[in-house]
DNA sequence: GGTCGAAATTGACTTTGGTCAAGTTTATCT
DNA sequence: AGATAAACTTGACCAAAGTCAATTTCGACC
């Protein structure tokens, strides 16, 4: 039993991807209108509307998409690196360059993961799940090595360093870092103080500089 | 030399603000329409646009009044407290309350904070530069009283905190946190796991479960 | 005080995201 | 097959942010 009605909804659904894929990629996600959408989809305006809650939504599934073959080719591509400050900045930088490829899209999509309303909140979380996924098996792997304490839990550690991430994010927005190198070196150091700590050692308490 | 223009200007600016300062606490951000903020002011809709270039740049600006505020209360309250940990959950936490006093006005805010667009990058630059001087008073003083290592630079320690707040505040937005408490809890074990390191000590490399 | 140009003001207009009542299609049951 | 109900589709419609050409106000100079 095919399910007439089951087939047309993912024909439906398929072809407003394959819109937005296309229109997002020809003139940014701000300037393509759901009419546009709707229109390169052969579909109605409000049929749009039975499939996502917003136009936002429309990104997130989008991104989701994308993001899930960047996270494929990352796992195949970290595992050589050496050190886990090694490997996450490389993971990181590799999330940067794909959020930053178009500076508005990045915003739009950072700003409904990180602070999703209501309406976007399930399929935010979904894709924030995928991002932190990722680290989880890189996480694990460095605590088995001993180069993590083993009395912290794993989220706990995923948040640490995917907020340090948001700040250099943030930072790059806002204009305080500019270009990928100062990305680089600022994910860096935040992280080698994440690791080693930001109180002085017991027993050296003397000026460094 | 008065300067009847000069005083215009000033008398609009100071009634856009007002009747912001109103409608916002009236109905909240997002139910307050250009035009109500208009006919409140009494001026036309489209004089609001020459002294603001958005919306949501009239939320900023809103805001940073509110905000310095809050902050001339906080200078005067954290300096009692002990611990730099203690006192920058003092400052933290009395962000989030603030913030978070209405959910979605507070999401608008932090977008536009966080990742700004082109047109209010000022603005919300402004507002970060005041969101983050507070602290860096507290730095100096756990600097010099030996909290804090002096091979690092105060931009990055606030950073990194900073980083670890917007963390927070993101996994309340999305659920991940729930309520005040939840908020406390996280931000205490990541200032602490962020002061003392997320790597093993070199002596004491066993499990600790 | 009269005149002219620059700056400020305005509201009708445009654009666009989102809604909804009316119409159309599909599945189910006799 | 025909009837009926449920699900889906649609585009006219609405609300609200932002634009702009026409108009008004101000200040400077004769």
């Amino acid at each position: 039993m095919a399910g007439l009605r089951e087939q047309k909804k993912q024909k439906n659904i398929a072809a407003i991807m394959e819109a937005a894929i296309f229109l997002f990629g020809e003139r940014g996600y701000e300037n393509t209108t759901i009419a546009a959408l709707a229109e390169a989809a052969g579909i109605g305006k409000g049929t749009i509307y039975s499939y996502f809650k917003s136009k936002n939504e429309i990104l997130l599934a989008f991104c989701e998409e994308e993001l899930a073959c960047m996270h494929q080719e990352l796992r195949q591509t970290v595992p050589q690196a050496g050190s886990l400050e090694e490997k996450l900045l490389l993971i990181f930088m590799c999330e940067f360059r794909y959020i930053t490829k178009n500076k508005s899209f990045g915003r739009t999509l950072m700003r409904e993961i990180t602070f999703p309303r209501l309406l976007t909140i399930e399929k935010s979380k979904e894709i924030e799940e995928q991002f932190i996924q990722i680290f989880v098996s890189v996480f694990q792997e460095a605590q088995d090595k001993g180069e993590l304490r083993r009395d912290i839990e794993l989220t706990m550690t995923c948040g640490h360093f995917y907020g340090l991430y948001l700040m250099a994010l943030s930072a790059w927005y806002s204009g305080r870092l500019h270009g990928e190198e100062d990305v680089h070196a600022s994910l860096q150091i935040m992280f080698n103080q994440a690791l080693t700590g930001l109180r002085p050692k017991d027993k050296e308490d003397g000026e460094s500089t």
